[in-house]
DNA sequence: CATTTATAAATTTTT
DNA sequence: TTTATAAATG
């Protein structure tokens, strides 16, 4: 209760960050060195200093994170004020200062946001239209264009230096891509959508505006990032122009932990923070509470292989004989048979299995596993696989809403418009052309921006005076107009402000949707019951939402995840163990930590060993799995891959031990070597063994 | 022009 | 598994 209380249980370097003054700060705080701790005690303090909570920007890597810190100070402080406090990504703060100043850079008032997936399809539509991909050569896939796109933005480099650095399997491409790219922003500004990159693009430009910028800044009296050894080149920029006059800042980071240069993040910001911020002191943090001394032994030999030394030297406070085990299996059936049989056993003993997490470079790594986990009713969730709303239908619903919220979104019209039968991509852009969708001439050559005659919203002319469609889609067409007009508040001039707030709630237009879309779903896919759940669970979020813009707007910049957020929501008391990628498990931490697939090819992914570079980032990803364990570290190893990604094939390979654990480093552990039958020694794992072997036979024969 | 079917190919990590 | 194109049919 009293601020004495628990300033005093900070060691001295963690006290020091807490509690210093104003000016520039940066913590360079190793694996479990209380580096969330640190920060939910600097905001407690604070705001027990007289800091207003909502002068208070907190800036994390994911929206939980910041959650988890304000949740923590909050207990820590008698001030009941935290919610205040502006917590969120880059991203979604960003979508924050836009909404209030964002006639300052330009943008028009009700803009949305789009995901990676929209942004892919546009592209994808301009790749089409342009007549791209005609060729004899193959075209990227548009998830390639994407990524390519948005790293080129993100990374502020030329585009033809990224292709041949990141890309380089699409050189011959450069000039189809530079065209599409080009187009692809104009196409944005006719649809009156922002794209996660421009999100930081408007921020950064909002900072810069004369007035405004300033303005910005001074709305906060204290910023904190987390996680800055992430962050990019543009991030950092906005900083720099979020902090001109007041010069609080503190940036807390691991170099050894930075894992996401694929999103063009630069380590160059923690090293060079100092210089940006004059001033700038440095605290660091070296004592790890988190992992026992054997398992921080084993991750310090592991690292001490990096090609640039770090300078930390993290030191356990947590002696203990078990070393982690390092287990040599047969192939990755054996694997997931044991990281079952060690999960159980942990449980036995006591260990909650919310206390334990499988960890694994790739989303489709744990595809084994998970079957293995089903068949033994071993409940589990996983953090980091297919998304919620990458599902087609949710994206058919949420594409009616954004057609509400923005008429101008053309892709959600594309979308909603070939739900229906006889309608296919040519009408629906006849229709969207008549609609007058587009803000502005996208094709037109010329700065000119000519405004598509007409007051009335292409809702409005949806209503009024519908488009001609082909007859076998007339009865659908109708259908849809009565639905959107529903929303809408049909019958008043649903400008913006009518079609925001004021009629139905957000679940009420949700069921209207539904009522249309029911039978177009049931025609389109397969398996309908299961998908209907999701169908459901969206329609419980929207519940919490009274604005439509809110609900969209969260969806895509904090995505739930399909087989957590929402399927566990009912059973949240229930007791599961934790899946997660590498990248996913970022900050967290658990007693007992298995990694799986730690072979070459895997650890290191074989897509990343181009570079040295790469590599070095592939070992601090095998660094940062090894550190999230507090207790025990179990590390596997398939000796055995098959090769049916696609299909069922016999052929196989033998894998290399990952190359990050050279002797030394396998000396920290204990090994065990499984035989193919090893495992089955305990009564109850034998007879599913066995039948499992059984069925085996029958295919691989 | 829309839809269905067939065939071939395919680069990890996330806001 | 999904995604992209071609060919066939309504």
């Amino acid at each position: 209760m009293a601020a004495a209380h628990w300033l005093s249980q900070l060691n001295p370097s963690q006290y020091e960050a807490v509690t210093y003054g104003d000016g520039p700060l940066l913590v360079v705080a190793g694996a479990g060195t209380g580096k969330t701790k640190t920060l939910a005690c600097r905001v407690a303090h604070l705001v027990e200093r007289g800091v207003r909570p909502d002068r208070i920007l907190l800036l994390t890597f994911t929206r939980r994170a910041a959650a988890e810190m304000l949740d923590r100070a909050a207990k820590l402080t008698t001030q009941s004020t935290l919610t205040k406090v502006w917590g969120g990504t880059f991203h979604a703060v960003a979508n924050r200062l836009l909404r209030l100043y964002a006639r300052a850079v330009g943008l028009t008032e009700g803009f949305t946001v789009i995901d990676e997936e929209d942004a892919a399809d546009i592209l994808n539509l301009i790749r089409t239209e342009l007549g791209f991909g005609k060729k004899d050569r193959r075209f990227p896939r548009k998830a390639t264009l994407a990524k390519i796109y948005s790293h080129t933005v993100n990374a502020e480099k030329p585009l033809s230096e990224v292709v041949e650095r990141h890309f380089p399997w699409c050189r011959g491409d450069l000039e189809a891509l530079g065209e599409i790219f080009g187009r692809y922003a104009r196409r944005k500004r006719a649809s009156n959508v922002v794209d996660y990159d421009d999100l930081l693009l408007l921020w950064r430009l909002l900072c810069t505006q004369p007035g405004v910028g300033e303005r910005v800044g001074e709305r906060f009296d204290h910023v904190l990032v987390d996680e800055y050894q992430d962050t990019n080149a543009i991030q950092a920029q906005i900083l720099v122009g979020m902090r001109q006059r007041c010069k609080n800042i503190m940036a807390v980071g691991d170099d050894a932990q930075s894992i996401y240069s694929f999103r063009a993040a630069t380590i160059r910001n923690i090293l060079d923070f100092p210089e940006r911020f004059l001033g700038t002191h440095v605290v660091t943090l070296e004592e790890n509470y988190r992992s026992t001394q054997p398992i921080l032994a084993a991750s310090n030999t592991v690292m001490s292989y990096a090609r640039e030394r770090y300078t930390k030297e993290l030191r356990s406070q947590r002696p203990s004989e078990q070393k982690p085990v390092l287990l040599t299996c047969v192939d990755e059936a054996q694997q997931s048979r044991l990281v079952c049989h060690h999960v159980l056993e942990h449980r036995e003993r006591g260990l909650q299995l919310m206390q334990q997490a499988v960890l694994f470079r790739a989303g489709h790594h744990s595809a084994q596993l998970e079957v293995e986990l089903a068949s033994r009713n071993i409940p589990f969730r996983k953090y980091g696989g297919l998304r919620f709303v990458e599902a087609a239908h949710i994206k058919d619903l949420v594409a009616f809403l954004r057609v509400l919220e923005n008429p101008h979104d053309e892709l959600s019209w594309f979308r909603v418009l070939q739900l229906l039968e006889g309608i296919g991509p040519a009408a629906a852009r006849r229709i969207i052309r008549q609609l007058g969708v587009h803000r502005m001439q996208p094709e037109g050559e010329g700065e000119a921006a000519d405004e598509v005659a007409g007051e009335a919203s292409p809702l409005q002319r949806l209503l009024r005076d519908p488009p001609k469609v082909p007859p076998a889609a007339a009865a659908g067409f109708a259908a849809l107009r009565q639905a959107l007009g529903d929303c809408a508040g049909l019958g008043r001039s649903e400008d913006t402000a009518a079609a925001r707030g004021t009629g139905m709630s957000v679940a009420a237009q949700l069921e209207r949707i539904r009522q249309f879309y029911q039978p177009v779903f049931e025609r389109l896919y397969e398996n309908a019951p299961a998908r209907l759940r999701d169908i459901e669970q969206l329609q419980a979020m929207a519940v919490r939402y009274r604005s439509r813009q809110r609900f969209i707007t969260d969806l895509t910049l904090d995505p739930p995840n399909s087989t957590a957020d929402l399927a566990a929501a009912p059973y949240l008391d229930e007791d599961y163990l934790i899946l997660s990628t590498i990248h996913s498990a970022k900050g967290m931490e658990w007693n007992v930590v298995h990694i799986i697939h730690a072979a070459d090819g895997m650890i290191p992914s074989d897509m990343a060993t181009g570079s040295d570079e790469q590599i070095e980032e592939e070992r601090r990803l095998f660094y940062v799995a090894m550190t999230r364990a507090k207790d025990m570290l179990y590390v596997y190893f398939p000796l055995r891959y098959y090769h049916h990604r696609f299909g069922l094939s016999d052929a196989h390979t033998y894998a290399q031990l990952t190359r990050f654990l050279p002797a030394d480093a396998r000396a920290c552990f204990e090994p065990r070597f499984e035989k193919s039958d090893a495992d089955a020694d305990q009564g109850e794992l034998t007879a599913r063994v066995s039948v499992d072997e059984f069925l085996d036979q029958l295919w691989k024969r």
